[in-house]
DNA sequence: CATGTTTATGATAGCGCTATCAAGAATGAT
DNA sequence: ATCATTCTTGATAGCGCTATCATAAACATG
């Protein structure tokens, strides 16, 4: 990269403008500005991060200068001196994914004005992986950390307990949560979708997802699915996985071989919309009607289920307002304000449309 | 945060084991192992970074020692000291939109196993934003900057020259780029496309994408479309705009307004597949025979163009190669080989399916 | 065995910035 | 006018790490 030592020898003009305007070779610090405005360095510390602290006739000055010189304060720099690096690291499985995608818009929508650099990783969902990502993330020295789910490795939840910063997990809810704890009970969900289809009369309903290592909490809400289906009296035997990564074409796949394996069935959960999406597509082909035929419930209320025809049912998950509501309990936190409760259930809701 | 100062008081055991063991409360840093293991900090660093500067025997008891008092490096210190911050920072316009995933998915492939850290950021399709963003981006002193797109304004682009680092504008294709360029030509595109309708018989092809603003590769592709219809000299007037954010639904909208205000449409191009679907579905529930009534043409070759009914006609291009080929190359450049080819043309190509 | 050469390790000096404290200037109170 | 109080500013000392150079040890050569 760029910044030379002191005794490097820059690539191109050396023996140039002996340290004046300093346009030419050097990039500019802080020590740069301070000599161009006749100040000491702490005051142009001051006007860029405490202008109140400056008086106004001297920011300006000053700022007048950052503004020729063209100077970007060197967050590397400040950071080991403060001790802050204004960053927050976010962990997600797969941005691949589209659940994760308007949570991390809401994370944006805020963390970012408020001088936050957001430092993304994502474990693309291997635990080993997070491990790794985790140690990485915080090598970064971030003011906090946001992580999807809140099933961690011994060893992960040691590492962000040691951290000491504050931690919040998402998209689910633990009962000890490491710090703060935003999302949903996808146990609830499960018990709430085999109601909802059993309470339709059908009788024949099966789950749709990924394999149990890929999808946690999708697996949690299987298993409560199941569970409640067979409090219900119904069969709880359908169930039907594919190993591959979510998408609109596994869907489609796990129709296929639900119609094969099951012809009985008169109704579908799937882990997600993309997979519904997909598996109505299928049966659009096969001009199998919904839901006559066979009823699809989606997850995540995405966008494309309120489009396609006819427009899926879904269990409706706020995930923007929960990257949102991270954010905000975050910044609090960073601010030193009270932060009431630290755990919160967004909840969801069926949106009942046409596939039911 | 938490680094705590020399003088200021940790929160809980001030007084404790005057660092000792140092498992109680301050961070551990690179002079306990060194201590621990009976070293030089020199050392350490070098077993974690330059592992073969160091004796087998020797790093081996320093890595134990890191082990087992759970070290991890701060980069912050690490990146000031050396002077490269071994991160990327990477600006597209927002992660709404199923381009830039595959494309981020590519850059997250090859750059984080490299070391590198991605540091990510959105402009939400404002100029003005761009400038305060890569400002930003720049504070943390990256070893290379990737932006999607080619066009920048003045001071944008003087940032990322002055920067003096390797800079990746990708999405499209420059004349004079920055730096390095991976892409494809949006009027090539929009050439391929109006001639691709035309052969095919249709006479009255309109375009419906984003407003200009918004979409400035869309934009272009729009101006060569409709130049090539006047080419062939077929009516090149017919083009319907959304001015909010790219989604199923405002595709739908497009194709309501273009029923209503150009009803003898026969096929239309859109800015992307995700507004072709949604025009799709709106056809789907109107009865609308696809293609015969209207042909739709898509653009991107994202998942949803190859799922829907009918499958849609499609401009593919290569979002995840671009993502993989732009770290290969920045990772060339970053080790110091010789990067043959600086601008790339990677190429589009129409992939035909049922609904043109 | 003296000499040159390689290899492994450590002491030192910053990287560019900010927290802290001290000092001077300006203000107010008496 | 004198002293206490506030407000501004700057000098200094690191933050935790790594580049660099010096040194010591190990090895090779004649």
């Amino acid at each position: 990269m760029a910044i030379t030592r002191t005794k490097s020898v820059p690539k191109s003009d050396a023996a140039t403008a002996a340290g004046n305007v300093a346009h030419g070779t050097k990039r500019i610090t802080i020590v740069e500005v301070a000599k161009q405005a006749g100040v000491g360095t702490m005051t142009v510390s001051r006007a860029l991060n405490h202008p109140e602290m400056v008086s106004p006739e001297l920011r300006k000055r000053i700022l007048h200068v950052v503004e020729t010189l063209g100077y970007i304060p060197n967050r590397v720099a400040g950071g080991l001196a403060s001790g802050t690096a204004k960053a927050i690291s976010v962990i997600v499985p797969t941005l691949n994914h589209p659940v994760y995608v308007p949570f991390l818009e809401g994370l944006y929508s805020l963390l970012p004005q408020e001088g936050y650099q957001i430092l993304l990783g994502t474990n693309e969902y291997q635990l080993e992986a997070e491990e790794q990502l985790i140690a990485t993330l915080l090598g970064w020295q971030p003011d906090a950390i946001v992580i999807a789910g809140v099933d961690h490795s011994v060893r992960t939840k040691n590492m962000l307990i040691q951290a000491r910063i504050p931690v919040v997990e998402i998209m689910d809810l633990s009962e000890k949560p490491i710090d703060m704890n935003i999302g949903f009970s996808h146990e609830q969900v499960g018990v709430a979708a085999a109601e909802y289809l059993a309470n339709k009369g059908y009788k024949h309903i099966a789950y749709a997802g990924m394999l149990t290592q890929f999808d946690l909490r999708g697996t949690r809400r299987m298993k409560s699915f199941l569970a409640t289906l067979k409090r219900l009296k119904l069969p709880h035997n359908y169930v039907i996985t594919n190993d591959k990564p979510s998408s609109i074409g596994v869907g489609k796949q796990l129709m296929i071989d639900l119609l094969e394996r099951h012809p009985e069935v008169d109704a579908v959960f799937f882990a997600n919309d993309d997979l519904a999406a997909g598996a109505l597509f299928e049966c659009q082909r096969r001009k199998i009607k919904i839901p006559k035929d066979i009823a699809i419930l989606g997850f995540n209320d995405s966008e494309i289920a309120n489009q396609v025809n006819p427009a899926l049912t879904t269990v409706a998950t706020p995930r923007y307002e929960m990257g949102r509501l991270a954010a905000d309990m975050l910044l609090r936190r960073l601010r030193g304000t009270r932060v009431d409760s630290t755990r919160i259930d967004i909840g969801f809701r069926i949106v009942e449309r046409e596939s039911t």
